[in-house]
DNA sequence: TCGGTATTTCAGTAATTACTGAAATAACTG
DNA sequence: CAGTTATTTCAGTAATTACTGAAATACCGA
């Protein structure tokens, strides 16, 4: 590996979380070395920059763009494919989101639906399925507010991020003054 | 592995997905089956239940106490471990999102605050710490939106969930009577 | 203290996942 | 079409992770 000190921080950094990140090192490497570079890579300059062998960078490639976390881009009369990672980062989240929603939430919500579907044949399985249905409940309001803020355009969903508390703040003004309102009649009618 | 149908699919589901999720296949199981079942169990009752070995059991076990995941309890005048899940799923929710922003996002926030302190020493380290500073952003951002909506009470996050869509259409009708205003202005003006 | 039971540890092995090099395919150029 | 370059595929191997059985430890009650 042959890269500044610091993109090389940067790059052995997101190769050790990979696996905690559900992607393997290398293509964490190779992910971060594209979100920092300047200008689109081409594989042999990954190969050259990460050490690595060509079939691999490859098959990463191709596993970062089913994740959708990298554009391919052409340069003019070059026919290699250079890739890149999109500028912005609030897209960057958003993909991630969608991404690890489709991989990790989506098929658990469609078991549970699939299994809530059917009879319990004994107290354990319907005690089993009252539990999956808090389970299902949950996810499922979890995805719609999901569902929800995603299609917020990027300054609102920042303005949202930011208020976070303050929307709380809101609610609870709002509880007390409603709250107040009907202390105030029962106590006309005492 | 011996057990309702019912309960059996959702174990193995779990079991699947314990890849995806950064846990285990048994790590999977054991939880799936202590969720769903009625009464905490203790290792011989895993190790029946799922067919495994008994040291597997032990570490499994070890793994998900680590995650805060499962609750230990004792029965009287038995001197074996049984282990439960905690009741309320939004319990578990709050446990999921603070383990795993523990393991997955505080380790990359203390890297890139490390590295932005450094002095870059040429144009591409330069860049390379602009778009290090973007990640740094965004991913304060939601740690501290996070860090503001987890001191919330489960009801309030509740509310807050359900609102989604309609806190940002509050967001927008404030924007709008904002712009409104200056328009008006701005037409006095002309 | 001893015998019995519960749990953990850990070296060895099994299973899975990651990576490489060589060969195949694809896509272009003269 | 033959030659060149870019990319992919895939069988074999390396590396990592998961699991087991046996032994060690811990704990208790007589």
């Amino acid at each position: 590996m042959n890269l500044p000190p610091l993109v090389q921080s940067f790059v052995l950094h997101f190769g050790e979380m990979g696996s905690r990140w559900g992607i393997n090192r290398t293509v964490g490497q190779i992910y971060a070395l594209l979100y920092v570079s300047p200008e689109p890579l081409n594989a042999d300059q990954i190969v050259e920059s990460l050490g690595i062998s060509r079939s691999n960078v490859s098959m990463s490639l191709r596993e970062l763009q089913a994740w959708n976390l990298v554009l391919l881009k052409h340069l003019p009369d070059d026919r290699r494919d250079f890739f890149t990672t999109p500028d912005d980062v609030w897209q960057i989240l958003r993909t991630l989101a969608e991404e690890r929603k489709k991989r990790e939430v989506d098929p658990t919500l469609s078991v549970l639906r699939e299994i809530l579907m059917q009879k319990p044949a004994s107290d354990a399985e319907r005690h089993a399925q009252v539990r999956m249905g808090e389970m299902h409940s949950l996810i499922e309001r979890l995805t719609t507010w999901y569902e929800d803020v995603k299609q917020l355009e990027t300054d609102r969903l920042a303005t949202l991020l930011t208020l976070g508390a303050k929307v709380t703040k809101l609610l609870e003004a709002k509880d007390k003054i409603v709250s107040l309102g009907r202390s105030k009649r029962t106590n006309d009618k005492g």
